[in-house]
DNA sequence: CGGACAAGCTGA
DNA sequence: CAGCTTGTCCGG
């Protein structure tokens, strides 16, 4: 008799169950195979998790339902399971992701490809090369923001022997890189079963991390220091890391590019840099626009910047990281705030309206305290400044939203973050207020700051090429380090400089800390017996000296019947 | 999660 | 005491 074990697709049941192959089947069924079972008197789907599972004495076992085709091979289970243990999330949420959209009933096996003979000169290829001989752990090549990294794909490709995978922080770019390398005459896996069948290069974001691609060549994450690659949802593993550990089980090579890695890279993954010219002249121009002379008064436009952005030919990219209109206002005349009547927190102003942005809580613009319908902007938020931008440059300026569909096709765009993310190539970045980069209260906000650089870099191009832009910052910080590393084009001694300051203090990655939040999360701090704190409301923190020790006793507690989140490695902080 | 079943509450 | 709500349990 045949018993397999299966793991519901069911949220809130983490538990697998045993269930007998019916003989008549035909289609294989193996770990990873999803299947649809009848559990407690309902159809549901799920995934094999254990073959040949020896059955329970005097269990009735029901047989499964049906076969719903292929899901992840067994060593992708085996990845997923692994991830679900280091972020301590649900493992079905994990093989969500391994899996097909749609039924797929067999892999697709690529033609033999013919070998492209091309040869891969230039210094990066060279380096490239040299990386990917590191043997054991990933290495990380520190590459300038405007780098092209196809050829680091294409050596990989030349030298690996098996499937190479290649993760890129955006489906566009995941896009763009596939149609770069099918021009090139590489075959591209274009579907789940594709890459199933061992298509020679698989691309893709995030997810692509859980690929269904065999045994791999070699392995390729690039920018891995992008906060794209923490899934958003629970659990939130860390695709780069999850690809180093899927390349490890291979025996394959590892190869990630960062123009600013992260602490916790520098520290588990080897090093290269390359030569000192190379990686400067590949970072923008940068230039810093020294506020600490101006009067506060003048806002967030200094007569500079409003220079620059009239005779900069070309589209002009406005960074300015607060929404809304504005954030906070105070009475025009008895200069009390305007605060929220049943929270007491900020209000900002929403279609004409105060907005209570923590309790909802909405009011007409009047001033609680005396009655006055004049009110002043002390925080505007980038919808206002947008309205300020256009009336100062009389020139037509549209915000980009990062929920927004089209980009406008003004010369003048002014938006938050997310411009930085919509918009592909522009003349001149700005950040309006550096500052509140370089002084948000992060353990990460030096890495955060230079990975919006590195964006903005990637928009302009190169300081080296010709007819390149220009990032420009404002800010009162001009000596700040982070802008010395950006001018030098090397962030080398920054974050080593960082990574010294974590060990000193015992952060990670010389510790491992994990969230806990929820009705739950006192309980299961309990049963953890790790050191820890109560950060907030029904938020825990707790801390152990490595992931091994944190995630074995996530794994091991027994969990709460009320709802808790945990995030292992919680972001900023 | 969602069905089953038991205990609790209401109204005639 | 039927009829309905609310809570707890449990699945192969």
């Amino acid at each position: 008799m045949h018993v397999v074990r299966v793991l519901p697709d069911v949220r809130a049941l983490g538990r697998s169950f045993d269930y007998t192959v019916p003989e008549a089947w035909e289609a294989p069924v193996r770990v990873g195979t999803r299947v649809r079972i009848s559990l407690h008197g309902r159809r549901v789907g799920g995934w094999v998790v254990h073959d040949d599972v020896e059955p329970e004495a005097g269990m009735d076992l029901k047989p499964l339902a049906k076969h719903s085709g292929m899901g992840p091979p067994p060593h992708v289970v085996a990845l997923a399971e692994w991830a679900a243990w280091r972020w301590a999330g649900p493992l079905g949420a994990l093989l969500s992701v391994a899996s097909p959209d749609r039924v797929v009933a067999a892999p697709e096996t690529p033609a033999p490809a013919a070998a492209s003979g091309r040869p891969l000169e230039g210094a990066l290829a060279e380096w490239a090369a040299r990386a990917l001989e590191a043997p054991g752990r990933a290495s990380l090549l520190r590459v300038p923001p405007a780098t092209d990294l196809l050829p680091v794909v294409e050596v990989a490709l030349a030298r690996s022997g098996g499937p190479v995978l290649v993760l890129v922080p955006s489906v566009g770019w995941a896009e763009r890189m596939r149609a770069r390398l099918e021009r090139r005459g590489v075959p591209v896996a274009r579907s789940w079963a594709q890459a199933a069948g061992g298509w020679p290069v698989v691309v893709g974001s995030r997810g692509a991390a859980f690929s269904p691609a065999p045994r791999l060549g070699a392995a390729v994450v690039h920018d891995a220091h992008d906060e794209a690659y923490r899934e958003e949802r629970s659990p939130r593993f860390d695709a780069a890391r999850v690809v180093a550990e899927r390349a490890a089980r291979d025996g394959a090579p590892c190869l990630c590019t960062s123009a600013v890695p992260t602490v916790a890279q520098l520290h588990e993954w080897s090093v290269l840099e390359l030569p000192a010219h190379l990686e400067r002249s590949g970072w923008p121009r940068l230039h810093v626009i020294d506020r600490r002379g101006d009067d506060p008064r003048t806002g967030l436009y200094s007569e500079e910047l409003v220079r620059m952005v009239r005779a900069t030919v070309g589209r002009v990219v406005m960074v300015f990281n607060r929404r809304g209109r504005v954030r906070l206002l105070a009475c025009g005349r008895c200069g009390e705030l305007v605060r929220c009547e049943t929270c007491g927190r900020a209000m900002a102003e929403v279609d004409g309206m105060l907005a209570c942005g923590a309790c909802g809580a909405q009011r007409p613009g009047v001033c609680a305290a005396c009655g006055h319908l004049v009110l002043k902007a002390l925080r505007v938020g980038v919808s206002r400044v947008r309205e300020e931008l256009e009336a100062l440059l009389g020139t037509e300026v549209a915000e980009v939203s990062g929920t927004e569909e089209a980009v406008a096709e003004t010369r003048v765009l002014v938006g938050t973050e997310a411009v930085l993310h919509r918009v592909r190539s522009a003349a001149m970045v700005a950040f309006l207020d550096f500052d509140l980069h370089l002084l948000a209260p992060r353990l990460s906000g030096t890495e955060e700051a230079l990975a919006l650089v590195v964006r903005a870099g990637r928009m302009v191009g190169a300081r080296s090429a010709s007819g390149s832009g220009m990032v420009v910052v404002q800010t009162r910080l001009a000596d700040h380090e982070v802008l010395g590393a950006v001018v030098s084009g090397n962030p080398g001694p920054l974050l080593d400089a960082e990574l010294a300051l974590r060990r000193e203090l015992s952060l990670p990655p010389f510790a491992a800390l994990a969230e806990l939040s929820g009705p739950g999360s006192a309980e299961l701090f309990a049963h953890l017996g790790l050191e820890g704190s109560l950060v907030a409301d029904a938020r825990w923190l707790v801390r152990a000296a490595d992931h091994r020790v944190l995630c074995d006793r996530l794994a091991e507690a027994p969990r709460p019947r009320e709802r808790v989140r945990v995030v292992v490695d919680p972001p900023g902080l």
